[in-house]
DNA sequence: GTAAGAACTGAACTGTTATTCAATTATTAT
DNA sequence: ATAATAATTGAATAACAGTTCAGTTCTTAC
């Protein structure tokens, strides 16, 4: 009689659903949320601005999506650097380059997960991603505690929230020299000075100097 | 013949000014820049709305000065604490502890001075503020460094920003405990454990632990 | 081919704020 | 008091971005 959704029609709405995602993660990924207006989501992605809420409820919708796609991939390429039987510090040493490294190759898409003002729904998704963090450095700290390579006098949490909060700043701050003005060996030699930097914040004294 | 500007007239219109710096402060301090709109800043300053403009050209150069002011503050209680004939380690303590401390009083206006994305105006200012910061964190690290108290492979200007994101982030970012939470024991403790972790990131091994 | 229904379109709508300016009020010097 | 000039006012304007929806196009099943 009429128009049923077949899988074929199904399979192309997903499709372009995925392909609004990935032009609002660009558009993030070179300016921010904030250059990604509707407009030029729709623009980009090739629909109408009225196709864009055929897939999301709303721009807020949207952002909470792309955040949580584009955080995703960091707390794990994090989590498998923490995830070894190597000593704890030798992880986190891991973990802070992968941190570092990704931030400063990206850094408009690093300052728009940690620090950008969105609005109150990605608000939620910053918090998840942070905590995420969090839970995943404070592990590893409580594991290096315990081992011994870590200061035994310090708040897991603190560390945790301050080691980010160091490579944030130190690397993608406004201080920070611009990446792309940066050669590959300044680069190595900026992010080996954060992890370095950091490293010595937690561990212990006494332990062998890298 | 007619109306000439007395010293009178002067001083109110200079008077009005500041009131509106004055209200404007507060509004950022309470909400941050975005809960600063010229019509709430005229209603809170008792003038017109078009009264502003007579003071300021725009709103960016109201916020560009308010931003002067609260900002000067900070640094000068910052470098008076880092001037000081005291080893170079303790200086920093005590200059962590000035800004710590600061922040974590009003975390709303430390995270419009540090983070808050205003408008290109403010940002000039924001670099000028951070860069004095630099500076000065940077002139103790150096000293520190000859001293022989702080580690000498170390780049002070990385250390020094990562400092200043450290406590930042600890203090007054999304994960720290609201400061309006905290009763007066545990922010000291928050603002010793986050001094102590800074001090020891640039500290020479061997010296003498706190 | 055709009809039913879904998907798509983008101009119009809405809400929000910074900014302007013609009208009003206040101040000064005579 | 009055005229000249400045200060003040706030409604109207302008600019911008998210959202909507009536009209159009496309897909499907017969």
């Amino acid at each position: 009689m009429a128009y049923r959704e077949t899988p074929r029609m199904r399979a192309r709405k997903e499709a372009t659903r995925q392909r609004i995602l990935e032009t609002t993660q660009d558009l993030v990924a070179s300016g921010g949320f904030g250059a990604a207006s509707v407009a030029r989501v729709a623009e980009e992605s090739g629909v109408a601005i009225g196709s864009v809420y055929r897939h999301f409820d709303s721009k807020s919708d949207l952002f909470a999506e792309v955040f949580r796609r584009a955080t995703e991939v960091e707390v794990k390429r994090v989590g498998e650097a923490l995830n070894t039987t190597a000593p704890a510090d030798e992880a986190l040493a891991n973990a802070l380059e992968v941190f570092a490294r990704r931030a400063i190759r990206s850094p408009t898409m690093a300052w728009a997960l940690i620090a950008e003002p969105v609005d109150p729904l990605v608000d939620e998704e910053r918090l998840r991603y942070r905590q995420a963090y969090a839970e995943l450095f404070e592990q590893n700290l409580v594991r290096g505690m315990r081992e011994g390579c870590f200061r035994p006098d310090q708040n897991p949490k603190l560390s945790s929230a301050a080691t980010v909060g160091a490579i944030a700043e130190a690397l993608v701050g406004p201080l920070s020299p611009a990446a792309d003005g940066l050669d590959r060996e300044k680069a190595d030699q900026l992010i080996h000075d954060a992890v370095r930097l950091c490293l010595q914040a937690v561990r212990a004294p006494g332990g062998q100097q890298q």
